[in-house]
DNA sequence: AGCTTGCATCGACAGACATCAATGCAAGCC
DNA sequence: GGCTTGCATTGATGTCTGTCGATGCAAGCT
């Protein structure tokens, strides 16, 4: 009911997010809330198998018709967990002629990765 | 000296997890079924509140007295997310006396750090 | 225009999940 | 022993979610 503290540690742009990271202080309910449907989007086997195949592509992009086939699973659910992920900011696409292209957004990323991490280490220092 | 920091990247499991990090290749679908149950866990914004006010406490213990008033939630269902996130292997407790007391698990938030940060900055270096 | 291909959307359905009240159980206190 | 407190478990219920077939729509081809 109450914003529990919003400290404002040092600079807290360390990572560029709206969270201060896990271990800093208490998440707020609008913050939580936040995150909770990113790591949602990520909280299935399928989404995090397309994000990989994107995020590993060599160009930075893939078409859907490269995704589709790697997947014993009909194309509307491929076109399902696409939605998904790009609703949660973590892909997004563009169409270019016949085909659709997906990439990923690793600002998004950087940033559930930055919450994440227990110890600090300042990689931003400079 | 916990067994995490003994790993040095450069072999092989970079990060001493079993997945190869995002974007380095693609997830195969045990090791994406693995790593979405560990999402899920985090995708629900209580159960990143009470892992935040764990893993945010000084002592780096919290006693469940102390979790459960600060939700709105009745006691089974804190309970309940407190199970989910033990599972999940991101906390762990232990019953002393009449209480029983949390706290977080960091080889396994920082493992999934490793794996979503998209650019691998050596960070062991040092 | 008509046809085909690539992908998104819709509607339906089964299984999973968050939540609660009721109950169980362990530990301390009278 | 009996009572109270702290927390986990159970069973029930409403909602969300992953999946599919059917359909729609845009773009290229003949």
């Amino acid at each position: 009911m109450s914003k529990q503290e919003l400290v404002v540690l040092g600079q807290n742009d360390e990572n560029g997010a709206c969270c201060p990271g896990l271990v800093t202080a208490p998440l707020d309910e609008d913050q939580a809330a936040d995150l909770a449907k990113l790591f949602k989007a990520l909280g299935d086997p399928v989404r995090l198998r397309l994000l990989s195949l994107i995020a590993s592509r060599a160009g930075g992009e893939v078409c859907v018709c490269d995704l589709t086939p790697a997947f014993d699973l009909s194309q509307p659910t491929i076109s399902h967990h696409l939605k998904l992920l790009r609703q949660a900011g973590l892909i997004d696409c563009e169409r270019r002629g016949t085909w659709v292209y997906y990439w990923v957004l690793p600002a998004t990323l950087d940033r559930l990765a930055a919450f994440l991490k227990t110890s600090q280490t300042a990689e931003a220092t400079a």
